[in-house]
DNA sequence: TAAATTTGCTACATTTTACGTAGCAAAGCT
DNA sequence: AGCTTTGCTACGTAAAATGTAGCAAATTTA
């Protein structure tokens, strides 16, 4: 499945830097998103596919077991959740948030 | 090129969810390293390509022409630099750091 | 308890993206 | 004038994502 493991060669370190570890696990379609989405709570499969509104279920099960063999993500009784350090990683790109209304101004000006 | 442009369907959002279109950016293969390694300092295509390890000069152009024209990145008679922008993601990227090597752990247990 | 619905996927064919190597034209250096 | 470096493009191959269809198991409803 190619998950990247900190301590194995991964995209953008042969060495397996931890960071790069992560960027190349969130760096993949949908990872980001997947998380931000599950922070609102834990729901099915199919919940989670219209959450992210335009996803195909397979790379969605992709994701889902890259994140869930990375600790992100796990299976409850309500369905998909965010592990603890799934909510810690998701507090940690919170910022962007804001950061990405202001930067989309960027955009409006030159129409 | 397929920018993701705030405001117009963006990968994760057919509206064009400001957050979710930075998310499709900064989201595809090599873009967070990119960002990162130019942090280290304004340098040549070829000095990046060094950087990153093991990126095509193929992907790396890609990224840059999409991270120049979502302003966060820049041609300087130093060759390419972040800008002011990009030097904020960065600060915002920058938690994930610290926080990848606690995560790292995770997979030296299970050998 | 039998029928209908929902759920979590998988199959499969197509499109898109990334890779990797080769190499060229322009600029800079000697 | 020659040699090197630089930024990149070409091109063929491999990998990843898409989109639609649908099935088997679990759950809900009648």
């Amino acid at each position: 499945m190619s998950l990247p493991i900190p301590g194995k060669p991964v995209r953008g370190s042969k060495s397996g830097n931890h960071l790069m570890a992560l960027f190349d696990l969130l760096g993949r379609s949908w990872a980001m998103g997947i998380i931000w989405r599950l922070n609102e709570g834990s729901c099915t499969f199919r919940a989670l596919q219209e959450r992210c509104e335009s996803i195909s279920p397979t790379t969605l099960n992709r994701r889902i077991k890259e994140l869930t063999k990375a600790f992100l993500i796990e299976r409850t009784v309500d369905g998909y959740a965010l592990t603890e350090q799934g909510k810690e990683i998701f507090e940690l790109l919170a910022p962007l948030e804001s950061w990405a209304r202001v930067w989309a101004k960027n955009f409006k000006e030159d129409a």
